[in-house]
DNA sequence: ATGGATTTATGATCAAGATCATAAAGCTAG
DNA sequence: CTAGCTTTATGATCTTGATCATAAATCCAT
């Protein structure tokens, strides 16, 4: 989103983050701007009975946790490192003076959290409304595009994710996702070849 | 959002929408710029079976349907009128040309795609893992504090919305609607007065 | 006022996906 | 190399909310 340098010149500082590492609280007030240098860090929530849902998945030059620093509320989830990664962190204060004073990163920020909101909608509906293969084809297709948006819709793309990290995208157990995913792959909807995903 | 004068300079016009007529189509592509001035209106969308899922509903001052005007994609629902409505139309490039203008404004609305992210990132895990009581205390809880902000949380709320509305809001069955409320009324959550729902 | 539409209500039954149990295959840190 | 995680896999059973059927109460337009 905001290139190293600026994020230099405006403070911003570098933080490790070892695998399962949490960078924030659901709950919590937000006090800084987060943007993933390396590594892949998730956003989650987990209900009483420990049941993960992911709001999202984050990786190289994505930011993440914004919102809250645009509005006035408490982090909707929680901020967890999948791998070990590196992340830009910015003061909320310092952000948005960035914002203030380049109307092109501000606008790119209203367009980022538009496009999320894109997801979400979809999501939302997806889960209300329609059956496990359904809601798996539509996570599928979001990577698709997302981590790989030239890619020809014909050409076949590997799917990073595994059979548990799908069924907490989807509000799917795990189970569901296997017997799902085998299914679709009789239908010709994906390909399984040892164990990975391709669609 | 934006004031009346400003939207009539700027060369919107007031439409009218008789109650269940639809505004935009989901697919579609974003022209207009769409802000309630009376009535209400939701956005929402049907699977194949043509259950409804409702994302918003939207009542005076308070615009919808921007998000695709600041990225590119499509209407990813429908917009609709729940009651005869008027609603100000302002054409796609006067309205960013005014956001340009009014950096004020632009942040205004970055921060409204905020809170919106924010109810859909709780809805979405709500429906996800929780069970009905839960998301209807939750759409409840909203709802109170959205239209009536400066209420006291421990004054009732008179829920203005259908149990069907409530279910198409939660992705639960009417039925269900109708049963988990008379469960959550029974534990004291909340207050059922000739049909009318209090919180 | 009244007849049709909408909303709320309730009981019976069903079915999809969750849950539980178990295991094999694959990966990884020491 | 190997012990212990992690991930994938599969069958059996259960449970919750969906579905189906029916009806009463309320609203509303003419």
């Amino acid at each position: 989103m905001i290139d190293n340098e600026k994020l230099l010149n405006s403070g911003a500082v570098l933080k490790k983050y070892k695998r399962g590492e949490q960078l924030f609280e659901e709950g919590t007030i937000a006090r800084y701007y987060y943007q993933v240098h390396a590594g892949e860090i998730k956003m989650n929530n987990y209900n009483e009975e420990g049941k993960e849902y992911i709001q999202g998945i984050f990786v190289k030059e994505k930011s993440f946790g914004e919102p809250p620093l645009f509005s006035d509320f408490k982090y909707p989830a929680n901020a967890e490192a999948i791998i070990d990664s590196e992340v830009w962190q910015l003061s909320k204060e310092k952000f948005l003076k960035l914002l203030e004073e380049n109307p092109k990163i501000h606008y790119k920020f209203t367009s980022t959290l538009a496009s999320r909101l894109y997801y979400k909608a979809i999501m939302v509906s997806e889960i209300s409304t329609q059956e496990p293969e359904h809601r798996i084809l539509r996570i599928l297709d979001y990577f698709k595009k997302n981590n790989d948006p030239q890619i020809t819709s014909s050409k076949t793309y590997k799917v990073e994710l595994t059979r548990q990290q799908l069924a907490d995208l989807t509000g799917l157990r795990v189970e569901t996702v296997i017997r799902s995913i085998k299914k679709l792959e009789q239908k010709g909807e994906l390909l399984i070849k040892n164990r990975k995903v391709y669609r």
